[in-house]
DNA sequence: CCGGATCGAGAAAACGCTTTCTCGAGTAGC
DNA sequence: GCTACTCGAGAAAGCGTTTTCTCGATCCGG
């Protein structure tokens, strides 16, 4: 516990000495309260300005039990995706005079939820980034976690908004697209396992190909980094397909590298889409097709909804569904004559 | 103020109610105090594990005087170096117990100065990354934000480690590979007014001169996205340079693209430089050469500095200059016949 | 068998703030 | 001129912990 007194910062006790009141004085003037006397107000404003006294947010934080902090869970913080939902959800927090705090799970889904129960404890809301863990176990913890909200995952616990990008009518989109420039094999370069996203990818696609039957779609393995795209290369030679839907524009990228060292053409030999629409995406050469997602508009929404949460307003329409436009550049392009299986 | 009691969510007064012991012992129990009945405390876990119970932080926060948080402040989130370092040092925070609460400035100097003020005021220590107030003004708050790290920039004031990359000598090795390759028209495209590493770049690129002056080096100003790099084509041609060094990564890759729109080519036409070594510098086409730094080892290093300052220790020597290591990728190659200038 | 040391746990103070409660002083009303 | 009411500010409680203080009980040696 505790030194005889003041632990070096000053605090309201300080300030109300000189300024010869009491702490509740002081604690009024602080907080705008307009039942203290002009002049005495004055007299506090003056000595908390001398001696630079600013509250101590743990004190007025346990006493208004708020934090005016929101928590965010990620399950990697390297991904572009996760970045750019972090960006707009502190930008749009900030302006209402709140912080983030952040919470990488890296990946590993069994820590997902002690994770954000401890954040949760030091915030007044949470933002659930893609959580990779169960559904049941994510019903489970929801109640203990409200103020909540969910990015790119559902949730039947009542009283959490999702907002949730249609990965699976992007994908179809995309799909389309490639059908329509004459290609008639294509391959999906999947994203990590467990991923709600990925799912919804593959739902997607399972009702692109019911609705496609002369199009023939390879499922390849990966994952959501460069890495995972670069290793792709043989995998996806080897599927004979001539269009590429990557999990998103990491892999697309780290696949048209490939590529290219491999002296292929893109859109040339092979076309090659991403998903996301990263800032990276309009840079890459050849400029990379993607389903454009607003993403950080995404993290603007989640603050919103969590604002409302949190001040019990009913106001705010829970959730949201966003529609990936799709967003053509000069990664694709008409098929080639049928070609068949190469090797690299 | 306060309701009659329990706030919904369980304290410590209900685990002792119900183990039908003191919250004294409860405390004591929970944070292995070893001075308690075996038994007693058996039946204190069971009661604490029966109602689920967690000690509220902002308590904790309070009776300790810590609060297991740290902060950054970084002058733009949607910056990949900055988001590097958070990660870096959010991964090596976390291991030791840290959550990390950011702050984004949005490149508002003036913002900057309160901004970090508030988020130390939260935090156990601070991490100020880049900052872009002045000398006097950085001088003059450094105390009061004690335990602070400083990233790329220094101060006067004492007990302040700073981490900084030496881009000074980064640009000339750039510089000189640059020349070996036969480019005798340089251009630097500048970072942002008032950066410190942009200082440090054009202190080098000064020293470069001097040391070589056969070489023309061109000033073109500049920025620190894509933007200014895609915007900077007409002033590049114009230069007549050969040899570009952008101010960063992104810069480069923007200035690439729009070469590439431009019908030039990289490096046939014209060699590009970044800096930074961001992960999508490697799968860019062509590959770009840049100056490599380990970024995300500087976020880690940003808290084990912390760490030392928070804890007291003196054994962790203070700061540390990084030297960029020059990664010759495909984006330079030998100069053409020199060229006079060109209008794109 | 008794006194001093030991031990374990409850009572209470402290952390720094906000807010209700309380009470004295000033003011208006009759 | 005295009561009733208002207003402003100090006292104190409370937020949820940790930790010191205190004290009864146990234990040991003399």
């Amino acid at each position: 516990m505790a030194r005889k007194s003041a632990s070096g910062r000053i605090g309201i006790a300080d300030v109300a000495v000189k300024a010869g009141v009491s702490h509740a004085t002081v604690s009024r003037v602080m907080n705008g309260n307009f039942t203290v006397d002009p002049e005495i107000a004055a007299r506090v404003r003056a000595a908390a300005a001398e001696l630079k006294y600013q509250p101590n947010p743990v004190g007025r934080s346990l006493a208004l039990g708020k934090t005016d902090t929101i928590g965010i869970v990620v399950p990697d913080l390297a991904n572009p995706t996760f970045q750019a939902i972090l960006r707009g959800l502190s930008r749009a927090a900030a302006q209402d005079g709140y912080r983030v705090l952040i919470a990488d799970s890296f990946e590993v889904s069994s820590e997902e939820s002690i994770l954000a129960g401890e954040a949760r404890r030091r915030c007044d809301g949470l933002v659930l980034c893609a959580p990779r863990m169960s559904d049941a176990e994510l019903e489970e913890i929801a109640p203990s976690l409200h103020p909540l909200v969910l990015i790119n995952r559902t949730t039947a616990a009542p009283g959490v908004p999702s907002l949730v990008v249609d990965y699976g009518q992007g994908v179809q989109d995309i799909a389309e697209h490639l059908v329509e420039l004459g290609h008639a094999r294509l391959a999906f370069l999947a994203g990590p396992h467990g991923s709600a996203s990925n799912d919804m990818r593959l739902k997607g696609l399972e009702a692109f190909m019911a609705a496609h039957p002369h199009v023939d779609v390879t499922m390849l393995e990966g994952g959501s980094d460069f890495d995972t795209g670069h290793e792709a290369v043989d995998a996806v030679l080897a599927s004979g397909a001539t269009g590429i839907l990557a999990f998103n524009d990491l892999v697309a990228m780290g696949l048209m590298s490939g590529l290219h060292e491999r002296g292929l053409e893109v859109p040339g030999d092979i076309s090659v889409t991403g998903f996301d629409d990263i800032p990276f995406a309009r840079y890459t050469t050849p400029a990379l097709t993607t389903g454009a997602v607003p993403i950080t508009e995404l993290g603007e929404q989640a603050w919103r909804q969590l604002r409302a949460l949190i001040r019990k307003e009913g106001d705010e329409p829970p959730g949201g569904w966003y529609q990936p436009r799709l967003e053509v550049r000069a990664s694709t392009g008409p098929a080639k004559a049928p070609r068949t299986t190469v090797h690299g």
